[in-house]
DNA sequence: TTGAAAGCGCTACCAC
DNA sequence: GTGGTAGCGCTTTCAA
């Protein structure tokens, strides 16, 4: 590269950088900017950020199940935010690593920043981030985490909001459903802890629901409702909803008549089902928003880490409740 | 590191490394051991690659938009397959890049090998990623591109199934759903060319119509419908199969009767659906397999790019067809 | 069995 | 303006 540019190895160096604290020849550029092209050169990711010490790497663990299209607007906007301020953004596909093992895989790529949704992070992991260049750990979860920015996405609210809506529709024999499938808990735990709060006090019941994701399951459900006795259902969100209130329909009960249904995360779904489905809309941090701490906390690595309430939740009424 | 043990660096990377030419004593080992465990110790992937000239990273563009549970349990059997064989997998996070711009992002990173699904690379892009040390670019896609490694996901398969099915239930005039959302062309182009071609020869006449995933413009397509005079739809996959049979059934339309509906993915919702929506069952290439491709190549660099068919498309017939 | 040292690609400092 | 060069953290060869 320098040799076909006939120039040195720093000069290449300061051209492709733009470095403006020295000035270089109009015609060395562009041989260098040519001899670049021609050679198809591209820099070594590894080898500056050895060099200078950090990078402009902000990891996030790949999420390991299914995420909705709110989830994955909200990730698409927070790419874009943090490429605006020149980040880029790495998914580490981390399966089956947990704790303080998987904060070891990332921490060996050297991140600036790291993003953890959901609850896998615990204050070791924290540490070794740190320990090893981090100047932002961030968690996206339920609760903080020593050393950490938190936003907290404070799933208690969308049960809560669920559940005190239902008491108000004068529900009082109330079901929540909570999702077999792995990878949910930290998500369904604070729903059903929710509309337990809401309900706290009054003399309405709140009944757990474990539900798996397939016909048979909601069937098996559904069949055994009446003798529950229940007048109402919080279904974790819109899909098990969609899939328990098809199966309540088939064995002959009214929705909301008979038992009242309300989802969350107000998908499209919901709208299309009949009775229209009520829901929880949730509001999730915007990517820009997400992307300013980020940046700050990069910045200014010495401050306190911030923990926000970044979660709002809303019922939409619709037909179902 | 090596201080506090009170051996050398190279001792360290012997016993961090396993290194099997090499014998350390037990004492040292724990030394060392213990020397890493105290000061949290994690080795730096950057240098490491530098040093050895190549690292385990397989790189993928993360999604730009919101993928089916299909494609996320794929990606999840992917990443645990290659982590298996001891590679990292990385999502990179290239909003707004196109073509060998996104190439030249990705090469900065000098992964081992690149998982490119879409059609986003061009045989610019795959020359500057083998350049900079690529040793296998994998594209999984509905065409092969030069010089790489090709998985066809042959889209037309599957609108070939939805309209041969659609032809034998006795269907001429046949509509096929073409999203207007950003980023799906690339699989709705394909699917409608495979209805084109499966109905060529027939008296079957195919129309497109583009459709926004919102209750307004399916609206809009079920008023103009009888004017249209379609006894059947391809829908384009399950969900926007549900949009469109929700407003057909509210402008009055029976389904089956009056239009046959088929969508594809073979989503749960289909199932919940009255009448049962029919599909197309797709089939991905299991994520082992892909791995196994993968490291065949990293390991025979030279081998000739390897073309394969993977993507299977089988008709599920329920009631809306 | 262990240590010394070279060098991967890059940038930043200093000398010319 | 440009080039020489040290050194980031690591592995690996060679020597002790």
């Amino acid at each position: 590269m320098a040799r076909l540019a006939g120039v040195s190895r720093a000069t290449v160096s300061y051209v492709l950088n733009n470095t403006s604290a020295v000035r270089i020849s109009e015609p060395t550029r562009r041989r260098v900017h040519e001899a670049a092209k021609e050679l198809g050169y591209v820099p070594h990711a590894a080898a500056r950020s050895l060099r200078a010490g950090h990078s402009r790497m902000v990891l996030m663990p790949a999420p390991s199940f299914p995420v909705g299209p709110l989830y994955s607007q909200f990730l698409g906007d927070l790419q874009m935010a943090l490429g605006r301020l020149d980040y880029t953004v790495v998914q580490h596909g981390s399966v089956g690593l947990h704790g303080d093992e998987a904060a070891r895989a990332w921490a060996e790529l050297r991140p600036v920043a790291v993003l953890m949704p959901g609850s896998g992070l615990c204050p070791k992991g924290v540490t070794v981030l740190k320990r090893s260049g981090a100047r932002a750990v961030v968690t996206l979860g339920p609760e903080a985490v020593e050393g950490a920015h938190a936003l907290l996405m404070d799933h208690e609210a969308v049960g809560y909001s669920a559940g005190a809506h239902l008491h108000e529709r004068g529900r009082r024999r109330i079901g929540v459903v909570v999702p077999e499938e792995d990878g949910l808990e930290s998500f369904s735990a604070p729903r059903l802890e929710g509309v337990r709060r809401a309900l706290h006090g009054t003399d309405a019941t709140v009944t757990a629901l474990p539900l798996a994701y397939e016909e048979k399951s909601a069937a098996g459900l559904a069949a055994r409702w009446r003798a529950l006795g229940l007048d109402a259902v919080f279904a974790y969100n819109d899909e098990y909803a969609m899939l328990l209130m098809r199966a309540l329909q088939d064995e002959g009960l009214r929705v909301p008549t008979d038992t009242a249904v309300i989802g969350a995360d107000d998908l499209m779904l919901g709208r299309l089902l009949r009775p229209r489905l009520s829901t929880v809309h949730i509001e999730l941090p915007s990517g820009r928003e997400l992307a300013e701490l980020v940046d700050r906390a990069v910045r200014n690595p010495g401050a306190a880490p911030e923990t926000h309430k970044v979660l709002g939740a809303s019922v939409v009424h619709r037909e179902s409740s």
